[in-house]
DNA sequence: TCCTTAAACAACCGATAGGTTGATAAACGA
DNA sequence: TCGTTTATCAACCTATCGGTTGTTTAAGGA
């Protein structure tokens, strides 16, 4: 493990953007083409355009071919990547921060192994 | 709800970059200070404690004083609040999404309610 | 007081993110 | 074939990111 970090990076890269967490949000609803997800926004379609392309290299979607349509979807796998990677620290107790300045003094106190 | 879009941008980003996620899997083992979060990377202490400011700024992280010292400690709560965020979105149904062609053709055909 | 340690501040630099406008490509419909 | 729709490509601009080096602040210790 370890050796996706390239793939979190592009994938948490991507969510940090409302517009992006807009259209995640919009294709968990059903697929969508990108004129459709254009339509909520004041930008540009190429500037939605884009930000699907981003969202696509992170593979939190992907894409179809209907005609001139490109109808994007939702790739939940991805998502549940980065839950997983999220889990492995939040589920840290409280309690072992709890005194602080303790456990720094004892670090600078004890140099023995 | 929604209203905290800014602090989820912040968050995401922050957790865009490998040298911030690996601070973050140090201080989920305890709390530590800016050198020695510094120590297992190449780049500068300076750069280092840039990206500790981002993670402070996501508020993902949380400092305190001991005498010189800044440590640097986890705040789980706010992985929850990402993993929250994502859990809307992840459990969506691939069955969902089977037969896209026909759902969009629907969309389409049927310009009724 | 003077020196050391821990860390932030400041200015700067190259790369890239997010936006724009204009042009192009691909697939259908008459 | 010609026009329309759907969407991408290309060039460009500005702001921000991640890094650097140098300076300064804050707190102890001799």
């Amino acid at each position: 493990m370890g050796s996706e970090s390239a793939a979190l990076d592009s994938a948490f890269m991507a969510l940090a953007d409302p517009v992006r967490r807009s259209i995640i949000a919009r294709l968990s609803r059903g697929p969508a083409t990108v004129n459709e997800l254009a339509e909520p926004f004041e930008i540009s379609k190429q500037a939605v355009s884009k930000h699907i392309q981003v969202l696509e290299q992170a593979e939190l979607v992907t894409r179809s071919r209907d005609a001139q349509r490109r109808p994007v979807h939702l790739n939940p796998a991805r998502l549940e990547a980065l839950t997983a990677w999220i889990d492995q620290y939040r589920l840290v107790r409280e309690g072992q921060f709890r005194s602080l300045d303790a456990v720094l003094r004892s670090q600078a106190a004890d140099s023995s192994g």
